[in-house]
DNA sequence: GCCGAGAATGAATCCATCC
DNA sequence: AGGATGGATTCATTCTCGG
């Protein structure tokens, strides 16, 4: 399997993570923000696509649509569940999975985790602070990251706290209309070993490579669009630049 | 239905809520911290008193066990949404609900507020800052308030923001095992309309009332436990008596 | 460079219209 | 009737720009 993009750290692989993932093996950490497949009440709302549905208001910056965020709960759980098993198949003992998700399909991620043949041990929290206001109560103030390991979880040395906060990324440096800000990510990392191999099978614009670069671990995204994949090498080539 | 305890603002009911709802009419809110039944991953560990497996780092001050807290995932999503439903009832339209619930429970919480009829709407987040260190990953930091409503909801004023921080209550001032912070309730509080009357059907040390009293709601607190009712009412004498 | 005012922003939600 | 569409609304935080 070719890959699209290479270095020292990470690997980009551009394709379907069903056909992908079955190649890799000792696989240390999953961790990902996969589409969440949300955005309304109803089936119409989250059929539309994710720069309507998800408002961007008044916004001038163009965001590329992304793929796979237009399932009802029942197929979420069941495409979740799938892919989180092949995760699994691929995963080392002790190893640890960590996805983002919104309050809407929290508690489908805990079945899914665990239908998966993962151990849910818990759910984690990202908070923005303030959200949009919500007309009906409380705002949107937090996502969530369900984790949970593939059978014990291993000793370690790095204790991170439950909680982690920070302003949503925005202008240019937002490039994915779900891109979640490196501090979080770097926080996520935590959940892994130091020389951990972490998979991304939602790579999106690769904000977890990076991440995982910063932090010391290997890490291996796939990404079914190839702008996707071309925005992340590219970052991630700007990445050694800097260095 | 003769009162435990009544004032100007507040009403208790020593009794089981199952009995005590059904009398009940005009209720614009349902908030309330019912007991988890979680604290561990096996149905010996649940089974345990609540005062041995809540533990409670160092404190010699003794406070009672508190009653339905041993149900399996299954029995305490049939309860909850019995009750739930049972409040629903007994609710106005577009009245609004609000439960607080941890990590492992969050999930069948969700289903229980759907399955007795309501609206759900929402996860709010309450951050105690730091968790007791959790030795397979991430700080247990956050405590949940799943909230939503009967039907459609009112329009309002306030736009409480979907996470609160507070450190935990110790010492003296808690009364009870679960007890949350003043500023807790009383941002759970803001969920409700400012001349609400507000209900909590597992009323324990009394705090919501408290909270409610003080955001100028009316209330209503139920309580099996006659220890409890004694301290709630003991509480709410003495904030009559600060005014 | 620092500060303050004003504008822009957000994985949103609701509701009146229109097919 | 029920689904799809488009516009109005909300506010703490962040960003921009001028003094």
């Amino acid at each position: 399997m070719k890959p699209y993009y290479e270095d020292s750290a990470v690997t980009i692989y551009h394709g379907d993570s069903f056909d992908v993932i079955p190649a890799l093996e000792s696989v240390d950490a999953v961790i990902t923000d996969p589409p969440y497949s949300s955005g309304g009440a109803f089936r119409g709302d989250r059929m539309a696509s994710t720069s309507s549905k998800y408002v961007q208001s008044g916004t001038a910056i163009y965001r590329p649509e992304f793929a796979g965020d237009n399932r009802d709960q029942r197929s979420f759980l069941a495409w979740c569940s799938l892919w989180l098993n092949c995760a699994r198949n691929a995963a080392t003992p002790g190893a640890c999975v960590a996805c983002f998700i919104d309050w809407r399909q929290l508690p489908i991620m805990t079945d899914a985790i665990q239908c998966g043949g993962w151990t849910w041990r818990g759910v984690a929290v990202w908070s923005k602070k303030y959200g949009r206001p919500n007309p009906s109560g409380f705002s949107s103030a937090c996502e969530f990251l369900v984790w949970g390991t593939n059978g014990a979880g291993l000793s370690r040395d790095d204790y991170p706290c439950g909680i982690v906060e920070a302003a949503s990324p925005s202008g240019e440096a937002k490039e994915h209309i779900a891109q979640k800000p490196e501090s979080v990510m770097n926080w996520a990392m935590r959940l892994s070993q130091p020389n951990a191999v972490v998979l991304d099978p939602f790579m999106g614009s690769g904000i977890t490579l990076v991440a995982a670069k910063a932090m010391g671990r290997k890490a291996i995204g796939i990404e079914v669009d190839e702008q996707y994949c071309e925005i992340a090498a590219r970052r991630l080539s700007q990445e050694v630049l800097a260095l």
